[in-house]
DNA sequence: AGGCGCTCGTGAACGCGTGCACAAATCGTG
DNA sequence: CACGATTTGTGCACGCGTTCACGAGCGCCT
């Protein structure tokens, strides 16, 4: 979950207390026109496995957009985001889906949709915390602007490196987090540091307000509830892969062969 | 995972796709005495989701065994990696446990199982292509050769990269791959890539033998059956978080309201 | 207008993964 | 040796996620 995906400490679910309440009537009965000019509630309450695989839709939808497409069928935009079509509509059906039976889906209709649920509008600052080999990395991608992203900040505890520019910013010392965490509106941080200081750079940042965090240090980090992490380790898809070498070798040394 | 897994698995999800063979056959019906001197049979056949947990038991027990610990109970090894503990007996029951009920598990016996269950005993040589800016922050992560890999070798298809020395190593030309993997007996690759690049090197991968890829860039990879594949793509990540910190902002905001 | 082909939307079945709760096994102690 | 304190191993039930298969709507062509 996804990759490999994190696990969240507390509570298994990930869904706030507050019980179903008023979000499954539509309001609209009459269910008249679909989106346009109706400001649409918010929150369709999608699985987590369908919020996992939006973003790679949307990358999809992109490319499709570019290559001039307006529109495409559940099947074509299935193969694009390597996944079954059954699957696709199904997600899609999630968030109040404008297929049209009989011709697909429009490409730029369904690009603002999901950019809207997964909350890419408002082209979100990130705290990157940790400027070492990983962090210079990935404060110098330029892929994130054009999906929703912008590192607003970089900071390190390393005095040495506190002033130097990367990729346009300087980098500031970690006392500054709260201070810049408030003027800046960041409410996702990414953690880059070593394993060893990584659990006190995530307490600091839950002290600033940062309520999501993308963890690449090599190690658990513990936070209060209402805080998202998730977490990439390198070494550990590299350990994945391992294992299905591994397996794959002790397995062609057996009786049967391939297809 | 991958990831990729991203499954990936799952997380977020990217789970290698993989019919399922026949490798149920234990070949060692009586089983009579456990590991030690045996050879010990492979292949305990694991659910991709135990698999994707293995490493992180690893690196907890890794942590534990620098501390001085000898044994660990599964409630103790469950909060360092962060999960159930119902979970992790489950999941070390998979690989003939050696745990001693009313004491717990031996750390050293335990981690040489794991090691040897992932296959990380032989050190695998890893080749990453791709030495841009990701790629660089990789080739310099010293962090692999603890963990059962080294990189082996770096390609690039940029002439004016060639030669460089990143880490001890020098960039190779991309037109040598056929001859590098061949000699350092390298199975499992990384793609740093842009992604207008990674197909074509992940073909030439697959025509080298290649059987495993890690890929770090944001696209879908159309190999082989037989070759797996994780995603590790940030943005992604990045985007759901967004998704939750977007609910979490129209949760907070209004009880009871539209806009 | 009517029929036909195409594609979305979704009910239902299936399988995997998770977590509970308890029996089985082991160690320490009197 | 017997008993109690622990801790593993696992049967079982539940819920989520995936997939199939098919009905429902839409556009196009005659």
């Amino acid at each position: 979950m996804s990759q490999q995906r994190s696990e969240r400490p507390a509570g298994s679910d990930s869904r706030p207390a507050r019980s179903a309440a008023g979000l499954s009537a539509d309001g609209s009965p009459g269910h008249g026109l679909p989106e346009r000019g109706a400001p649409a509630s918010e929150l369709p309450d999608l699985p987590e496995a369908t919020v996992a695989r939006l973003p790679e839709y949307l990358r999809a939808l992109h490319v499709l957009a570019d290559g001039g497409g307006d529109v495409v069928s559940s099947e074509e935009l299935a193969q694009a985001a390597g996944v079954n079509s059954a699957k696709l509509r199904k997600d899609l059906s999630y968030l109040r889906s404008n297929g049209t039976r009989g011709v697909g889906y429009d490409v730029g209709q369904l690009i603002d949709k999901i950019e809207h649920v997964l909350g890419l509008n408002q082209h979100r600052a990130v705290a990157l915390v940790g400027v070492g080999n990983l962090g210079q990395a990935l404060a110098g991608y330029g892929g994130f602007g054009s999906r929703g992203f912008h590192i607003a900040a970089l900071f390190d505890a390393d005095p040495t490196r506190v002033g130097d520019r990367i990729a346009g910013l300087s980098v500031r010392h970690i006392d500054e987090l709260a201070e810049v965490v408030a003027t800046e509106h960041i409410a996702i941080a990414v953690i880059a540091t070593p394993a060893h200081a990584a659990q006190a750079v995530a307490d600091a940042l839950v002290d600033c307000g940062v309520t999501s965090i993308l963890n690449f240090a090599p190690c658990v980090l513990s936070v209060p509830e209402n805080v998202d992490v998730r977490k990439v380790d390198l070494a550990i898809e590299l350990q994945i892969l391992s294992f299905h070498e591994h397996r794959k070798s002790t397995l062609t040394a057996l009786p049967e062969a391939i297809s």
